[in-house]
DNA sequence: GGAATGACAGATAGCAATATTTGTCAGCCA
DNA sequence: TGGCTGACAAATATTGCTATCTGTCATTCC
């Protein structure tokens, strides 16, 4: 009925557009289906649920979220706490952007957090290693102070919960937030640096 | 109608056994009234809507709480950076074995944490006079390192969201969380201690 | 033969009529 | 007279009915 092949990352990108415009409630499979010109009976040849749709949309929008993080770390000729300082306030300022200009999807983000979705698991496992590299090289490097590094990096993570986590976004509209992101990075970075 | 007279403290305990009972979005004045077999119009007359009444049992709940956390930072001999653990480590116990225990009242202050009612605002200014009190303590004697007790009292409190604020107490239910909040108190000890 | 369809059953959501609740207030009664 | 009552309007919740949606699969169509 239609000329192109359907596939999966066409399929997605139409669940992207369809859960942008209704949102995580409303979205159904039968709108991806109408946008696509097919049957919904096609989609569920490439995806065995809805659940399974919305993960897919959402893992790729975080795969996307998680390069521009990894480009941000490599600057050149960054120490570890500077480079530690850079991926934190690199991390806030993407998801405070996500949640302001793509509000739906952010919460279709935020439903799969709070079902402990293995998307969401994988996210926080990514940062993990990010922080936990960094971490590693300022022990390694005499910058932080001796410690082991995966626990450092998840004390890291879990003090910063209030900038990153979906559950807060809300707050995030408020003007205070960033100068209060600071000043907490700092408490970190002074709680980790070697003395 | 009945032998004793109606005051506020007796509805407000009343209040909260319906609370308790039914949960913030069952529970109804007129269950109240029933419980205290009055009629709703005498409930109305001593408080002016069912917002305030939910409010008044709160604020009674945390006023309690904010009494133990209180005597916690009391005990004798202790220095600031052990007052300040000793804070922080009774407020996460205070908060998770209310949401472990109490699970209607819980859910109802965490409805007005969300709609930022003026009884969840006070709670916040309680905790950060409390730790901001440490902290003055702490510079004047030489165990923190200097700066504005009042910034560092909000970066602490802001670090530690995931263990006392509401919106995180599904996640209390983890069995890590008590090693990872000892994690993060470390690491903000760390962070203001002087070098 | 492999992809797509559409009919289908069970689950879920929407809708409109109904019942309950919130908040007010004129009057009651101790 | 001062607290209490219960009738009331408006707002909100509940109910039972109908629509739509999810997920499956036998059938159709290149």
């Amino acid at each position: 009925m239609r000329g192109e092949p359907l596939d999966a990352e066409t399929i997605v990108s139409a669940t992207e557009e369809v859960l942008r415009r209704h949102g995580p409630e409303k979205a159904t499979v039968l709108d991806v289906a109408r946008l696509l010109g097919v049957s919904h009976g096609s989609v569920y040849r490439h995806f065995p649920s809805k659940a399974a749709l919305r993960e897919a949309v959402i893992r790729r929008w975080l795969d996307r979220v998680q390069e521009q993080l990894a480009a941000a770390v490599q600057a050149p000729g960054l120490t570890p706490p500077d480079r530690l300082r850079a991926l934190l306030t690199a991390m806030f300022a993407a998801k405070w952007a996500k949640a302001r200009e793509d509000p739906e999807l952010f919460a279709t983000f935020r439903v799969l957090a709070m079902e402990h979705s293995s998307v969401s698991s994988a996210h926080i496992a990514f940062l993990l290693a990010q922080i936990r590299a960094i971490v590693a090289d300022g022990i390694a490097g005499g910058d932080f102070a001796a410690g082991e590094p995966e626990v450092i990096a998840r004390a890291v993570l879990n003090a910063t919960s209030r900038f990153h986590h979906p559950t807060h976004a809300p707050e995030w509209r408020s003007p205070e937030v960033e100068a209060e992101s600071e000043d907490v990075v700092s408490l970190i970075l002074n709680g980790i640096r070697a003395r």
